[in-house]
DNA sequence: GAGTGGTCTAGACCACTTC
DNA sequence: AAGTGGTCTAGACCACTCT
């Protein structure tokens, strides 16, 4: 694919030449110029009518970046590459797993699973309190010393296991005693609750978790395209 | 497309035919059985693994419901097509824009745009405060009337404009006393607010938005994809 | 090396928009 | 009717995974 287009040559709203000519001006086939305007389209930049043409966008805002990895979201490593992010390990045990969570993990009722509680802090700040559960027979090898870093680091790096996608919900309530006093907040102030099932690309859940977020410290964006 | 396969004649972990078979058995070229089955990973349904093949997922969750329009969330019209949602209109004006929403909406500072503020409720319960700022230039026509309904069904169906996509950001914070008086709950409870900013297919910025929910009413659900 | 999916070509046919 | 993008075919070639 060739992204050369649009670097600067095109004026907003004006018309792009039609796939036609594109195929003889590139020589590539028709399948190829359409995948490739795709993207542009995927991207934002432009837009088509069928039966009429293919059109510079009036161009607006910068679009939310997309591809964002899964690991991506505020308050966690990834999203602050240049801040230090460190964990609090409170807790750190193999345990039988419980109804609920052999439910949302879609394990056996006998099954093990590591059970993890950590307060994540950024530049010493405390911004998260996250309660984690990951089946020990996906996750091998984990220890204390893997979680004061990124969890999923080393899952992907060390252990060469691919994750996916993860199905979250977020939702908002009041700080409980526990969470305030781990987050430096008062009891009763507001925080954003996301909850979290992750996949690896073979399907499997690998991690059913929790994370609260002081309200100041949380903000999600995203960008909703209409099917 | 056949969406054919898969109705249950496979399990978990199977691997299917491979594409060149496919090919015979549907008597179809190789673009459109990747095409089709490209859709399924989509769907979370199957995985492919290049040079190894193509196999039923171990099966998990259903997935969230992907093509949500962009007018689903929780709390507004669409989203509970059993309930009874209407609007009570405080505020439905035409004024001149402010700086900093010519700058979210990308127009000039002389222009003009409504101004509607509503509290919208379900069943009749107040659910969310929505403040909005549309560019009369864009949807002319507007009047009180059709803000007691769906104001998006309004811009696609009797202006026949596309909605495109929005951005959003999701944050969380204290009740103000209007707020607070206006969804029947306690200064100082948490609510969610949700910022956004629409776009037609043409690119243009067409309605800047802020929705304020109560905690117990807002729950978010996506599903996050690695790129 | 045999088998897999990923990408691309060259061209046919269709549905839609515009005039 | 002419021009546009959408979809599909049939087959080539490549990169990767398995054994």
């Amino acid at each position: 694919m060739r992204h050369r287009l649009l670097s600067g040559e095109f004026k907003i709203g004006d018309k792009l030449p039609a796939e036609k000519d594109l195929i003889m001006a590139y020589k590539v086939s028709k399948m190829t110029i359409k995948k490739a305007l795709d993207i542009l389209v995927d991207e934002g930049l432009i837009v088509k009518r069928r039966g009429s043409g293919t059109y510079v966008k009036l161009l607006t805002v910068k679009p939310v970046k997309k591809n964002s990895p899964i690991y991506r979201f505020n308050g966690t490593s990834a999203s602050h590459p240049d801040k230090q992010v460190t964990s609090q390990v409170r807790l750190f045990t193999v345990e039988q797993v419980s109804h609920e969570v052999s439910e949302k993990l879609h394990i056996e009722r006998e099954s093990h699973v590591y059970h993890i509680y950590r307060v994540r802090k950024i530049n010493g700040e405390n911004q998260v309190v996250e309660r984690s559960y990951i089946p020990i027979n996906l996750v091998l090898g984990l220890s204390e010393q893997h979680l004061y870093g990124s969890l999923y680091m080393y899952i992907e790096e060390e252990l060469g296991l691919k994750i996916q996608n993860a199905q979250r919900k977020v939702s908002v309530r009041k700080a409980t005693e526990e969470e305030a006093e781990c987050l430096n907040v008062t009891k009763g102030d507001p925080v954003a609750v996301m909850d979290q099932i992750a996949f690896l690309d073979t399907g499997e859940a690998f991690e059913y978790s929790t994370s609260v977020y002081h309200a100041d410290n949380y903000c999600l964006e995203m960008e909703v395209t209409k099917g």
